[in-house]
DNA sequence: GCTAATCCGAGTAATCCACTCAGAATTAAC
DNA sequence: GTTAATTCTGAGTGGATTACTCGGATTAGC
């Protein structure tokens, strides 16, 4: 039920990645999947959700990359998940689905189904905890012990 | 990423079923599912889940059917949606799964690692609610307009 | 113009979901 | 003891999703 796809994996794993490297200015794909381990063509594919939603911008050509577009305490977990799959809202149980604010066959409206009253509550569960989460506690957890000492210092590799 | 699967939601609808009849004996798949407007050969695989948890009994053969064990107040709704989706604890994250108890690529204990933190965080938020939610509460809300007034006294239909 | 990078669309094997189908086993009612 | 109603069980199936790969277009620094 609480099912974490790679894709909220490895999309997090690249953020936390980049708020690592916040000070360092530009990273790539390349150097962010040889050093997390992850395959590189599949990263574009996420790292395109993110920033469409706006969490880190692009630069093309040679010697690009990314970079998170606000510091990392003021990114919210809760941002990062929606972005990476489908919104918490929209990603919705059954009996959101087809019935609107209508009325669903047991002749009182769909809103006071009790699923429904169930499923709303555990989102907002889920959802405040999320929000409660910020990049920055996330990064603060030390990197590869080769990297410590010279992350605030603007290291690129 | 919180996706809540038909399993899910017939099954606890099921079980919401059974409390609301949980004074009138045996209740049947059929009943039920005609009630709910659910396919009774996909119910009999979920309720074999609920059944396997100890949290439905069953009785076979003509006039046979289901029944809660316990008094709804005394069932969980963390209980019913572990028995359903493999629980919560074991659908895990991919940075569960292979490194149990291992050092990950980074050098420091898996455990350490700031995914999964996350992930458990995020866990322990669901399970909470789910274990402050009764079944009791969710069977509260009224049932089929036709069917008030005949919850306490013993109805099959 | 070469090279390094971001972009983009399509394709694909494996897995899971939401069922259906067929039938065996059990029991109450006649 | 036959019939009917029910729980059980295993297998199959179409569709969707996941977790990728492949091929190439585009952009920019040198």
């Amino acid at each position: 039920m609480l099912h974490i796809s790679t894709r909220g994996e490895y999309g997090v794993r690249v953020m936390i990645d980049l708020a690592r490297h916040f000070e360092g200015g530009l990273r790539s794909l390349t150097e962010i999947s040889e050093d997390e381990g992850l395959p590189v063509q599949y990263l574009e594919q996420l790292i395109k959700r993110l920033r469409d939603k706006d969490l880190v911008a692009s630069v093309r050509g040679a010697h690009g990359g990314y970079q998170l577009t606000r510091t990392p305490d003021a990114i919210r977990m809760s941002e990062v998940l929606q972005a990476l799959e489908g919104s918490l809202e929209t990603y919705t149980c059954p009996s959101d689905k087809d019935t609107q604010g209508q009325t669903c066959d047991w002749g009182h409206r769909i809103d006071d189904c009790t699923t429904r009253m169930l499923w709303a509550r555990l989102r907002t569960a889920i959802f405040q905890t999320l929000d409660g989460i910020t990049l920055a506690e996330l990064s603060a957890v030390p990197a590869h012990p080769a990297l410590r000492g010279l992350l605030a210092g603007g290291a690129s590799a």
